[in-house]
Order: C-alpha cells, then sequence, then structure tokens
DNA sequence: GTGAAAGCGCTAACAA
DNA sequence: TTGTTAGCGCTTTCAC
C-alpha cells in the first residue's frame, strides 16, 4: 500500500511537502503541487484515513444507529444520510439496532471504539443517558425522526400538523366516527396524532370517544386483528397508525368483503410506496424521509464544525390523496 | 478521551501490560489483568481501533456497497450483513451506489481511503476491474447476489433451480402459454432464469414463443405497462422476473377487471414480504436474503483470517406457493 | 517554499 | 511477569 513516503521519495522531497500539496496548503509552488499530485495518482495513492485520524482527531466518518434498516421507512431516511455525506467524503457505518436497547448500547461502544465524529440516531427505545457516553468522548449526535432530549439536536416530521391535515380531510370525506389503531401509547408520535384528531373532532363538534382507539404494535397483523376487532363496533372510518397497519386493516375487508372507501374508510401515514401499488390506493400523509435523512446528516456536520447549540428541526408533511377515503366534498 | 496511558498510570504500570491485559495476551498475572480491566471499566475507556490500525493493519471494518438501500430485497442483505458483523465486532460502512459505476467507483476509492479489512459488494453494473484496485491494496472482496467474474468468491441464489421449481409449479396449475416480464437480457439473472422456462417448457412439449417474453427495467411501471402488452398477446400466465414488476401486473389486471388466477395467472421472485399482504397473495420464489447477506459476511471473514482460494456458495430458493397461479392440479 | 522533528495511541519485539 | 523501545502514516509547528 502506497504511502506518503512513497510519493516523497519519487518525488525528492520530504513527506510533510507531500501533505502539504495533497491537503491543498499553501507553503508549496504551483510546480511541485502538480508534479505531486500527478505521481500520487500514477502510484495510485489513497489517503490513509486512519493515520490521518491520529493526527487530526477528525475521522470521516459518521455512525447511523436505526431500528430496522429493512423498514422501507428507515431506509429512505438512511439513504438520505449516505447520499448526502459520500460527495462530502465522509463514510457511514450502519447499526443495525433491531429495536434493542442493549443492542443499541453496543452499537453505541462500537461507534466510541472506531472513532466517529458524529452519529445520527434513530430509536424508539434508547434513553438520555444511553447516549450521554458519546457526548462526553466528544462525538455529536443528533437525533432523527424522534427526539431524545434537550441535549440534542433532532430533525423530525411534523407528526401533529400532518395528523391535522389528515383527519381534517376524513371529516370532510364524510367521516363521523373514526377507529384508530395507533402504537405505543407513550411514543410521541402517537401522542401527536392522537391529539390532532381530538382537535380535529372538536372542530367539527364531534365527541371523542376512546373506545375507537386500540394501542398496538404497528405490524401487518396487528392491523389485521384490530380491524376486526373495531370494525364491530360500527366505525366508518379507521385510521391506521402507519402504511403497513393500514395494509393489514385492508387485507381484513378485502378478505371478508368490505369495501374500501364505502363501507369504511381507510387512512394510513408515511406515504410507503406501496400504498399506490394496491387495488384500492391508500390515502396517507407523505413523510419526507430521505430529506429528513439528508437534514440531519447536514445538522450533525454543521454541530461537528462549529460547536453550536442543540437546534431542533421540524419538517413539514404534506397529505397523499389517493382513494381509500373516498372523494373530498368540500 | 481516555486512552491506555491513564490507565497504566492509574494501575501504576506500562502501556504495553495494559495493552497485553485488555488484549487477553498472556504475560500478566490474573490479578493485575483484573485490575486492569476493572479501572479500564471504571475510566469508560473503549479501544481506539484507529491507533489499533496503525500499529496491526486490522480496522475491523467492512464495506457494503449495494445498489439501493431502499429496496427491500438489498435491505435484507445488509441486515444479513450488519447482524452477523456487529456481535463479532466488526462495523459495516454502508455504501449506497444508486447503480451508478461512477458512485461505485468513488465508494471503492472511499473504503480503500477507510483501510476497510474488506468489502461485500453488490452490483449489476461494477466491471470486474473496477473491484483489483481493492484487491491490489490488499483488501478482501466477496460478491454478494451477483458474480463478478473469478477472483472473487460469491454467494448467490440458485436462480434456475429457483425458476425452475416456478415454471414447473406453474404448469402443474395448468399454464400453457407464459408470458415474461424479464430484466435486462444480459443479466446472469434474466439468462438463468429463462433458461429454466425453456427447460421446463420442453418437458412439457410446449413450444417456446419468444414473442410472449419481454426485457425492461424491473419497476412496478413497467410491470404495469407490459402487463398491457403481453396480455394482449393471448397468454394464460405471467412471470415477472420479480415482486415489484409482479405488482405492476396485478395492479393492471385489478385496474382492468382482470381477475387472478382465473383470468391469469401471475408470479413473481423473491418474495418481499408485501406479496402475502395483497388481495391476491402472490406465488413467487423465496429468496434467503438475510442468509445470503451473512453467509457473504462469513466468507468475507474467513478470507481475511486464512488467504484461502475464491469460493462460491449457491444457496437453494424455495417455492412459496400462494393464490395468483390458483391450485396445483397434481 | 521546503525540511526537520515531534507526536498522535497503540502493539510487538526484545530486555530485564 | 513486566518494562523499554521502536514504529505504524500522517500532520503540524518551527527552522531554514
Amino acid at each position: 500500500m502506497v504511502s506518503i513516503v512513497d510519493i516523497a521519495k519519487e518525488c525528492g522531497v520530504t513527506p510533510s511537502t507531500v501533505s502539504r500539496a495533497l491537503n491543498g496548503k499553501d507553503g508549496v509552488s504551483e510546480a511541485l503541487r502538480d508534479k505531486i499530485i500527478k505521481t500520487s495518482v500514477d502510484l495510485g495513492y489513497e489517503s490513509n484515513e486512519k493515520a490521518r485520524w491520529l493526527a487530526t482527531k477528525e475521522s470521516r466518518q459518521i455512525g447511523l444507529i436505526l431500528p430496522d434498516i429493512t423498514s422501507p421507512y428507515y431506509a429512505a431516511i438512511a439513504k438520505g444520510v449516505c447520499d448526502y455525506l459520500r460527495p462530502l467524503g465522509y463514510s457511514v457505518l450502519l447499526c443495525n439496532s433491531s429495536r434493542d436497547r442493549h443492542e443499541e448500547k453496543e452499537n453505541i461502544k462500537m461507534l466510541q471504539r472506531q472513532r466517529v465524529d458524529g452519529v445520527v440516531v434513530i430509536s424508539v427505545t434508547a434513553k438520555e443517558e444511553d447516549l450521554f457516553p458519546l457526548l462526553n468522548s466528544g462525538i455529536k449526535v443528533v437525533a432523527a425522526d424522534v427526539e431524545i432530549g434537550p441535549a440534542f439536536s433532532s430533525v423530525v416530521n411534523d407528526n401533529y400538523q400532518g395528523a391535522l391535515m389528515l383527519f381534517r380531510h376524513m371529516i370532510k370525506c364524510g367521516s363521523r366516527n373514526i377507529g384508530c389503531i395507533l402504537g405505543e401509547a407513550q411514543s410521541q408520535t402517537t401522542v401527536d396524532r392522537l391529539n390532532a384528531l381530538k382537535r380535529v373532532l372538536e372542530e367539527n363538534s364531534i365527541e371523542f370517544n376512546k373506545d375507537n382507539v386500540v394501542y398496538t404494535d404497528a405490524t401487518f397483523e396487528n392491523g389485521y386483528k384490530k380491524a376486526k376487532m373495531l370494525i364491530s363496533k360500527k366505525i366508518d372510518s379507521l385510521f391506521a397508525i402507519n402504511d403497513t397497519v393500514a395494509l393489514g386493516v385492508i387485507k381484513y375487508c378485502q378478505d371478508h368483503g368490505i369495501n374500501i372507501p364505502h363501507d369504511l374508510k381507510v387512512a394510513g401515514y408515511d406515504d410507503l410506496e406501496i400504498g399506490s401499488m394496491i387495488e384500492v390506493p391508500l390515502t396517507t400523509v407523505h413523510q419526507r424521509k430521505v430529506l429528513l435523512g439528508r437534514k440531519a446528516a447536514e445538522l450533525l456536520l454543521q454541530e461537528i464544525k462549529s460547536h453550536s447549540e442543540p437546534l431542533k428541526i421540524v419538517l413539514a408533511p404534506k397529505l397523499t390523496v389517493r382513494s381509500s377515503c373516498g372523494e373530498n366534498f368540500l
């Protein structure tokens, strides 16, 4: 493996000159610089980031911790992070935590050992204190998709606004009795969207009926099961916490001859690609997933460069109207 | 950031002793080792992989180049790689190439600069020579999902066998005139599966009709478009090169009142999760995606440790029968 | 404009 | 069993 010493010898100069030349620092004549760059290319030199770290404490590596790379939602965020960072010379260390707090902690340690410059973390399980070790070792942290605490910057989607738009749309489509399949009751996402529902109901003088709301793990299977349960309650509409759950609801309806949107209006959240590919296209809320990842990476880099105060960025979602809630009569 | 020097001072020994103790090498009394380990956790020490590299030339980092992390297929492979490697103390550098050869080359350079120990590459665009720089700088390479050349180990799914099973099943279900929406004509995947079709047709004395075969980009939209085209040709069945394309086909049928499987049998390939969630569950071929990633990582680690000859691992696929091809009458 | 020298945090060969 | 020493490849003062 060729090092700057090889280049130095080849050019009859010292390593320090090569370093200056290659890093675009001044104090090198243009002619020499050209020669050095040329031989570095000829020799197939690629800078050694490991050795460079030792001298500069800059690794040009960013950690990315996420619950499940297999989820299209998180995968899209990961894409945003990677695609933004690569052209800037950063590489990303992917950590798949499997939604497991212990695994998250292990990944955090690993990122410390690898001396990354910063980490983007998406976690529903991690506690604030789990991440302090990173801060204490001088590694910047930005939370994406969900906040982790006042000490950390974050980039999130505006769940309240998104849900507001969606529920208003449903009301306009004629919904009067909306069932909800939500996630964990304590999760901020669930809370925000439920608050939006309450507000919209209030705006329309409809009473909130908490029997129409169930909390569960956000899976396809639970969508199917809970749909069965809620439909027995004479609801005319069903909001699912995400598109995957909505898919479960839709499947249940198809299996039982329930026509969407005629017999039941269905709405999801996230705007996964699949929502537009199915028989009855899903009305949902579009999340700027790739952008969210990009913004998180952007913010992280800023914090790495200038030690700024924690910042919070809220991204505006967009209503995606398809046919699963019927027509907007307004 | 605490270093072994800090631990050494704290314990009143030298850094080399600390190094030996922490790395489980012998030549340290058990009492001292315990003391050193204890203070290392007390001080919150995490080994410095960057400095360690300089001394050992081992980074414990693996590169993963893939076409699109957003694709559920590649994401599952990535999961296999990550989940296998993490407990072994390796981290993975995720490189999203966007199916772009130039981007792949840039990623390769970046992985060289980061001095990774090895890389798993999934690429349909990279040429063999693009990867030689890695080999030449002593970085091991294993191809996953698709082979790249005799110099490289690979782990692939057996496309020929998988397609064989699928087409035999279709024949048993009554298919006599099978249309195909394939990928690029030159791709090995396409070739293997088409050969399987030809063989099965031959087994059943059915003539191969090349007008029933189209080559295209494997997208949902193209599935939709080509379905339209092929259905006009009086086919009774349609094989799509992957489930995403099959979804396009199904959507076209739903939009045009074509009943699956009654009017048209449809089969896909890959067994994406979504295939079981839609109205008419998709018959497809299950690919061991996570296992494929795991095996690739396993093989890579082997090659890193012992300089073995290139190896090829072929994974057996499994037919997943659902209802989109109707019943098996055999 | 260029070179010399020190140092980053670790491991490993050699001494004691 | 432990310490001493050198060195990995780079950057960065400080001289010249």
